[in-house]
DNA sequence: AACATTACCACCCACATGGGTGGTGTGCCA
DNA sequence: TGGCACACCACCCATGTGGGTGGTAATGTT
């Protein structure tokens, strides 16, 4: 018998777990559901599930942060993540701080209980399209923190100038970060930058 | 007794509605579910739902098409919008081609049985946040086609003189419509024009 | 007939951008 | 001690951008 908990904080889409799970009733039990990020890794340590189901896009603590907490506090943890998040960036992350499964909610939805029963059993499960991105990622190499900063101050439509203004350098450092961003993502302009930033999720908005 | 229908690409989400009706079993009826836009028209014309639920976001023909084609055959029909879009333009099409209500998956998913009674009664049912946005959109006028044209060939990253040769004009016909495309999206630069029409909905992605 | 809207174009100008080539200093890991 | 990633800077240059002011011509609407 296993027991899964939920967290997400669409309302509809807890229930459609629940609902998926009483039709299993001799497989798996549903041990909670919890609506937010906030007090999330709290929730998660009281239950002990033997699988969580994650949301990643929450307002205010979102789950890629919940997944760091919980695996902190209980690093055996069995966690799938799903969401809509199609974010290289957010897969990347989820798949190298320890989560056993990841789902795309619009592609893979009806995987959940395979996700759920490959994972219990101590196995990863991450459908081609998950693990494509995940190499996409992988081979980029990592934005650095002063790459990230630039580009959230590109996203907002700012000049080099300002950029720099904003971070205390030159126009001249700007440009040189910019350099290495356009490399990265591919591009060589800033709006195909800011755009591709966005979708891969390296910033947010 | 209401007897209600959904359209939705999420498994999980189609189940969590059957779940939540399944509560109040001698209020609603679950009419039945469809998980594409393509045929979700005839699957409602053969239904005939007291209220169906609609989503915005699928693959192929969108929740917006579905909408246009369910109301040309049977403009009686009484729709709530269920969708996580806060896309202004989505939301403002929905509502000026008459669905009766918005609901943002995120935000308001406890209010949907609320919803469908009140759209049941004949009344309209649209969150003060949804409405904001419904205004917010009606004060700026609409984006005409080749203003369009050029949104998503600037979000691309093509320069003004690549945007010319693809719309078969001249860069100051381009420039022309990005001046116009600016004081509709107040904004004064590309970055900003393209990330913003791509959060309003003008452009897909 | 008067007007607005849309779609285009021309010319000017200050400035920003993207590409290039090069350089410095720091910290880290081996 | 060497090598490497990172953060930053300088200078050059062709091209692109955004703002301005102006224009024409085809569609409507009233």
């Amino acid at each position: 018998m296993t027991s899964v908990a939920i967290i997400d904080d669409h309302a509809m889409f807890r229930m459609g777990l629940k609902y998926l799970l009483s039709f299993q009733k001799d497989e798996f039990s549903f041990a909670g559901e919890y609506g937010q990020g906030e007090g999330a890794a709290d929730f998660v340590a009281k239950l002990k599930p033997d699988v969580l189901l994650l949301d990643i896009k929450m307002p205010g603590k979102d789950g890629i942060a919940v997944l760091h907490e919980v695996l902190f506090a209980c690093p055996s943890q069995k966690i799938v993540m799903l969401t809509t998040s199609e974010a290289d960036e957010d897969i990347y992350r989820a798949i190298t701080t320890g989560a056993r499964g990841y789902l795309l909610k619009d592609r893979d939805s009806d995987d959940v209980l395979t996700a759920i029963r490959t994972v219990a059993e101590g196995r990863r499960f991450f459908p081609p399209a998950v693990m494509d991105l995940f190499r996409r990622r992988q081979a980029m190499g990592d934005m650095t923190r002063r790459e990230i900063d630039v580009l959230e101050l590109l996203s907002q439509g700012l000049s080099n100038d300002e950029i720099g203004d904003n971070l205390g350098i030159g126009r001249n450092g700007v440009k040189s970060h910019l350099k290495n961003i356009f490399a990265k993502l591919e591009v060589d302009d800033r709006v195909t930058a800011a755009t591709e930033a966005i979708r891969r999720g390296f910033i947010r908005r």
